[in-house]
DNA sequence: TCGTTATTGTTTCCCAGTAGACAATTTTTT
DNA sequence: AAAAAATTGTCTACTGGGAAACAATAACGA
């Protein structure tokens, strides 16, 4: 038992190089992540990106839908999709500005603002306390260095 | 120019609640990575998952094929097109074990430890420097941090 | 031992998300 | 002013990946 290569007796494997890959960590993250996000929201039928979408024409009222889409890294075609089905739901109000016909902006409707009301306080709950298995101080550390290798500058606490 | 939500004059994106959203962050920084993985792969033509079933398959060698999908939080239905397509590569053999067979045990062939061989380096190599914004001691606390959500001990270095 | 339940990989079908081309505009260059 | 280039949203086609049902086998219980 000295190589522990060959030790997969407990059902446990050895992840060798990857286990210092940023990329795989943060996929693997991100998977449990999203599985503690559909335990929080699990009774209002939304989901992920729905949710940001929804949060972020919340702070930013009349945004181009290029640059929603840039702001959350969907690319613009999928993001058609997406507002589209939300103008459907009556969640989002699209409108062609006065001073670029291509250009699109997007508004929430009062239904809209009603959903953030009611899905902000889940999120602010889901993300109050730490992640699985951390502590609230090493939750906040490892969301403070996520933010500063995105550049976002922490837009909740002021 | 009192409430930042309306100063949109910069192009700048109000985050709001969700700069302090792990999910989120997690996501972008996710994509974020994976860009960079491609940079540095560019010349190899591998996509992520394929890199990890190479590296778990070289340090588990003979692993079940539903443990391997379970340790990279792979579903088994994906996996299975995926291996089978390394197979087909001439990468992976597969064969179904004498005590189980339901099961599938997994190798790699030569040419797919030669590849690893010509892989590994490159992935150190990519991993080496600190991630873009974060300086060497931060990445390697924010892969710490990571490693302790998900439970996974540090292989690489010992 | 026989019937029931759980596991393992696979198949089929479906959906989120992407790539690339496109039309309509705007901006820039000449 | 005209032409060329860039931007913006959209469309079509494609891919990665998941859900659910399935067959084969193994494990378990009466």
């Amino acid at each position: 038992m000295d190589d522990p290569r060959k030790d997969r007796s407990d059902g446990k494997v050895q992840y060798g190089p990857l286990s210092e890959a940023l990329g795989f960590l943060l996929r693997l993250g991100q998977l449990k992540s999203f599985a503690g996000f559909f335990r929080s929201f699990e009774a209002e039928d939304i989901r992920p990106g729905e949710l940001t979408v929804l949060m972020v024409l919340h702070e930013n009222p009349g945004i181009r839908q290029g640059m929603l889409a840039k702001a959350l890294s969907i690319k613009r075609a999928h993001m058609t999709k997406m507002v589209r089905q939300m103008e459907d739901e009556g969640l989002i109000l699209r409108r062609v500005p006065e001073d670029d016909k291509r250009a699109m902006e997007l508004w929430l409707t009062e239904a809209g603002e009603a959903r953030v009301a009611v899905l902000a306080p889940i999120l602010a709950e889901h993300e109050s306390g730490g992640a699985a298995g951390l502590s609230v101080t090493e939750t906040a550390e490892l969301k403070r260095l996520l933010r500063k290798m995105l550049n976002i500058r922490n837009g909740a606490s002021g």
